[in-house]
RNA sequence: GCGGGAGUAGAUCAAUUGGUUAGAUCAACAGAUUGUGAUUCUGUGGGUUGCGGGUUCGAGUCCCGUCUCCUGCC
């Protein structure tokens, strides 16, 4: 089994497990770093080595477009073509169908796009999806689905989740990369009886884990809880779970205490790039001028080597000048931040103190500064 | 000393040859960002138009005085 549970929260739906592949173990819970285009932005993998990032994700539709199947394929896939040797799993491009809707034309075989880089048209199915994350040789593909915007008529959705059942067996059916790992994805809105539905079907059919998606669209914060306390049930305990797209330090907490394992989410980079830092208490604005002097670190006891090297004082400086160093510091500062929270989530569950972990991290982060 | 030019938001500059509530950009401040079309986006505050008079229905704009800076000449 590519799985294994190793601890269990007495109280709380929340374990500790390990998860194999090609490239590696994984410990989870974990949160991986969206690296979009073949990178994760602003850092190089020895970066996230260092960081201890365990995973980075990667994305059919970007690099379909660019730089195309050839260049990866040439290059003998998406790890060498980076040089990551860690895990990596791959997005479908369901969320860009949904996310680039405005130029969608949907039929049973997959979505019509207009490319956003040169209007070149390209069409995007559980087929060529399939083929794209062979190509690439991601340690784990996620099934091609829809992402369901919200709120959602539960009409639309009830169609919707047959639609991405649909796609969901043909990636099933179509041919992977060695020793992949095929996620399913469940949707459904914020209709539980869809639901548990979808899961259901999924599980029927048979992946190595399972993603809940569609939750983090704009949703109000307990939708998303409910939406993955109507998933989860129905998803076997010795497979993996992914709620997709979620990176806020207490959401994680919340969704782990109701079983979850996996996170991505393009938080922490993209903050930082707009200058932005994650910190035991909260996000803290390190652009602005009340920071000039301040000689501090970006966080105090951060083991991160911008926290470990420069003052507050000076990643303001860079970033206020628009320096690449100020969005590299502040992105390491920012993946460390979440990589150490996670490794404090694992340990507290192993210890058995998560319960008590989990409301401090509530009360903590809630209050900014 | 004489001549010329310039003084408008924290900064740099606008304001149709006198016409509504003096704008823009940057900075400041606040907010957003959740399977990246994001070094992005949204919003807020901020002015005795150097100062003092005058002309006019009305002055950042015209006139007088004054202060400061720049520049040229003796």
């Amino acid at each position: 089994m590519a799985f294994e549970v190793r601890f269990e929260d007495s109280r709380t739906r929340a374990r500790v497990g390990r998860l194999t592949t090609p490239h590696g173990a994984v410990e989870t819970p974990v949160f991986m770093d969206v690296g979009t285009l073949g990178t994760v932005k602003a850092l190089e993998p020895r970066d996230l080595e260092e960081l201890g990032t365990q995973v980075v994700l990667g994305n059919t539709y970007h690099l379909l477009l660019r730089p195309g199947a050839e260049v990866i394929a040439a290059a003998g896939g998406l790890h060498r073509f980076m040089r990551w040797d860690g895990p990596i799993l791959t997005d479908s491009g369901g969320f860009q169908v949904f996310s680039l809707a405005r130029m969608r034309q949907i039929t049973e075989e997959g979505c019509r796009f207009n490319s956003h880089i040169d209007g070149h048209e390209f069409f995007l199915g559980p087929k060529e999806s399939m083929a794209m994350q062979r190509v690439l040789g991601s340690d784990i593909a996620m099934v091609f689905d829809e992402c369901l915007p919200y709120p959602c008529a539960r009409e639309r959705a009830e169609k919707s989740v047959e639609q991405t059942l649909r796609w969901a067996r043909r990636s099933k059916e179509e041919p992977h990369a060695e020793g992949q790992q095929v996620f399913g994805i469940v949707q459904g809105g914020i209709h539980d009886d869809l639901r548990r539905h979808c899961a259901e079907e999924l599980v029927a059919i048979g992946f190595d884990g399972y993603a809940i998606g569609g939750v983090s669209v704009g949703e109000p914060e307990e939708f998303m809880y409910r939406a993955v306390e109507a998933s989860v049930p129905f998803l076997p305990k010795d497979s993996p779970r992914y709620v997709m797209g979620l990176g806020v330090p207490h959401q994680m907490a919340e969704c782990v205490a109701r079983g979850v394992d996996m996170f991505d989410c393009v938080i922490p980079t993209r903050i930082a790039r707009h200058g932005t830092a994650i910190t035991r208490h909260g996000n803290v604005a390190i652009k602005a001028a009340k920071w000039t002097f301040d000689p501090g670190p970006v966080e105090e006891g951060c083991d991160c080597y911008c926290c470990r090297n420069f003052s507050r004082s000076y990643v303001r400086h860079l970033l206020a000048c628009d320096e690449i160093l100020g969005l590299r510091l502040l992105t390491i500062h920012n993946v460390r931040a979440l990589n150490r929270f996670m490794e404090e989530m694992r340990s507290a569950i192993a210890g058995g103190t998560f319960s008590e972990w989990k409301e401090q991290i509530r009360k903590e982060t809630t209050n900014n500064e």
